[in-house]
DNA sequence: GATCGTACAGTACAGTCGTACCATCAAAGC
DNA sequence: GCTTTGATGGTACGACTGTACTGTACGATC
């Protein structure tokens, strides 16, 4: 078996057209997404949404993944760029990350909102959808936490476990009071960053970034 | 102008027609009511629901209007079971009715997130919703809080405002967490009552409730 | 008892949906 | 140069959508 003849790059073609499929989510909603329109937006055929996706639901499930994808990163990213800093500080970077704060980011989570309802109902979404990310995310800010309790940073008498969660699950209910317009992103980081000081001991001597943030 | 000859009870059939699009919309997603399937779920003629409705956004709205009112009703109904507890334990009544416990309150979060996320790209849609509604449940809550560092039942140095939004974006994350099978309702709950052991002092003796739920 | 408006059912229509099918054009391999 | 195959456009089909329209029982009013 010789090597395909390779006229087109399957997978900037599939990028391109799950971005159009994106787009079209996060102004217009999901259900506006059909083949023609995601064609349409793409600036190709209707066919040529067929020839790499086959059917709508490998193309919402591509989607999906995508998404899925960009979060991630998007954590990486925030985790990375304070390498040096206190585990206050990763913790702060880390969680940051999750309130949507420019329009960008809104239309990550109205995506994200679309298919977690459509998750809801449908087996078969449910199965990829975010569930087993966001276990993991949780894993890891429970080690996080664990480090910083060891190093005796943490207020005294703080279940590392039950932190880990009620961080994760802080910031995702404040996300989602940003999504529906109920504060600004400041407000919500804000907030955020109050959770935390309480959870930390001294928390005004840490670093000087935190005493700037507040 | 007399009155109208009243044959059937408008506001009888609205609510048959509401109930049958809500079944629809959390056991096969909001996407799956259309105005033919809400009509054989209720057991009458796409015409009715034409008489009753008009016009498919309006039975949405109306359907959205119904949740949000039985959320309403929840929350107070919480509330008022527990008269005479201590302040504390009127939060705990209160937020534990936001977790997701049994089929029916999973079936309405169901609903609940198919119109939040319908809000997102939808105007018309996103003034209803339940931004207002949950804006309320922040300012009681608040109240609450205020009652209680008064009385010196809170941790020193706590702010109560942002305390009243985080305890409601927890619920809420958490709430979203139990959704998504991440965790069980019980561990929700006691996630949450974690967060209020460490937002009051002594926790473990203000009332023997409090300490049979831990 | 004639009339009128309510409360439905049935049906028709224009549009959109996902998908299957066919044609075509260009590039690669012989 | 011919054949093959990847990549794409165009189109057609059946199902479904929301809504407008028509018909028609039945209870209330006169």
């Amino acid at each position: 078996m010789w090597r395909m003849p390779k006229l087109a790059d399957h997978e900037e073609r599939r990028a391109l057209i799950v971005a159009a499929l994106l787009r079209i989510a996060a102004s217009r909603g999901l259900h506006a997404a059909s083949m023609r329109t995601v064609a349409a937006e793409a600036g190709v055929s209707v066919s040529t949404v067929q020839y790499y996706f086959g059917t709508k639901e490998r193309l919402l499930f591509a989607g999906l993944q995508h998404q899925a994808e960009a979060v991630g990163r998007r954590i990486e990213a925030g985790l990375a760029a304070n390498p040096g800093g206190s585990v206050r500080d990763s913790l702060y970077a880390w969680l940051v990350q999750l309130i949507p704060v420019d329009e960008q980011q809104r239309a990550g989570y109205t995506v994200f909102a679309a298919y977690h309802a459509l998750a809801l109902t449908d087996p078969a979404l449910a199965e990829q959808s975010y569930t087993r990310g966001s276990a993991e995310l949780e894993v890891v800010l429970r080690a996080l936490l664990a480090d910083a309790q060891q190093a005796g940073e943490l207020s005294p008498g703080r279940d590392v476990g039950a932190e880990a969660g009620n961080l994760l699950a802080l910031a995702t209910g404040l996300a989602d009071s940003v999504m529906a317009d109920m504060r600004t992103p400041e407000a919500a980081i804000a907030l955020l960053d109050y959770q935390l000081d309480q959870l930390f001991v001294a928390a005004f001597s840490t670093s000087p970034a935190a005493a700037g943030r507040r």
